[in-house]
DNA sequence: TACCAGTACTCAGCAACACCAAGTACCAGA
DNA sequence: TCTGGTACTTGGTGTTGCTGAGTACTGGTA
């Protein structure tokens, strides 16, 4: 999608990455596969992972190593009570925001309208 | 709002104030004004400054320079063409985004409707 | 006259975040 | 043995918004 997405993304991926924790626990490889299934397909690993560590750091989720049949073992995250918390503040954050914008957006509209007349 | 806002505002600002331009050409210190009446009140000087400096490089927008009777010259800018053409990426971009969080969104409420029941 | 508040823009430095690129490690099947 | 899939790590880069200070012009006030 461009460049544009890449910066869009930035503030919105945690909270992404913390809903679909908030669905169901869940490990990096297995977030990246759903979040290029879902559509954000130049997502790269290495965002996904430094996302994890960070909210790891911050208390947001909690770990656990879990072996796998193929490959090394499995850090599954899992949203804990502060993630919760954490996550209630990103989606009035995030309404706030699409609200302005989505105002814009008719505004505009509105605009060309009286422009076509 | 916290840092939670500062990391959203990230990619979106662009797109706000290109769109406050597609409605009305406007220079630095009234867009910034605008913005904190529309409850972005910690948009600060800099910031909105250094965006149209940006959007100018990239010639989004034509400038014109319009002497006040109170301070400074001011730098009135406008939305061209290639400007349009921008702001419609972003509202795409913007589209794609807002539906997959709010999608994500209602996952969550279901979840937790299940939860409850 | 001197000073302050409001208007209007500039600039250097910082922090956070997503991306890039390469690497490690483990397993199964050809 | 070697490839491909799984799974995580790490060092460096570019973009962006914030911080904080500065410049400059005007009008009102003591």
């Amino acid at each position: 999608m461009g460049k544009q997405s890449t910066e869009m993304l930035k503030g919105t991926l945690e909270g992404i990455v913390l809903a679909t924790l908030a669905v169901q626990p869940a490990y990096g490889y297995e977030i990246t596969a759903r979040l290029r299934e879902q559509g954000f397909t130049d997502i790269v690993e290495g965002t996904v992972y430094a996302l994890l560590i960070r909210i790891e750091q911050r208390g947001l989720v909690d770990v656990e190593k879990v072996p796998s049949e193929k490959g090394p073992p499995r850090k599954v995250y899992s949203l804990n009570a502060q993630g919760s918390e954490y996550l209630e503040e990103f989606w009035s954050t995030w309404s706030f925001l699409a609200d302005r914008i989505e105002q814009l957006h008719q505004n505009i509209a509105r605009t060309n309208d009286q422009g076509e007349n």
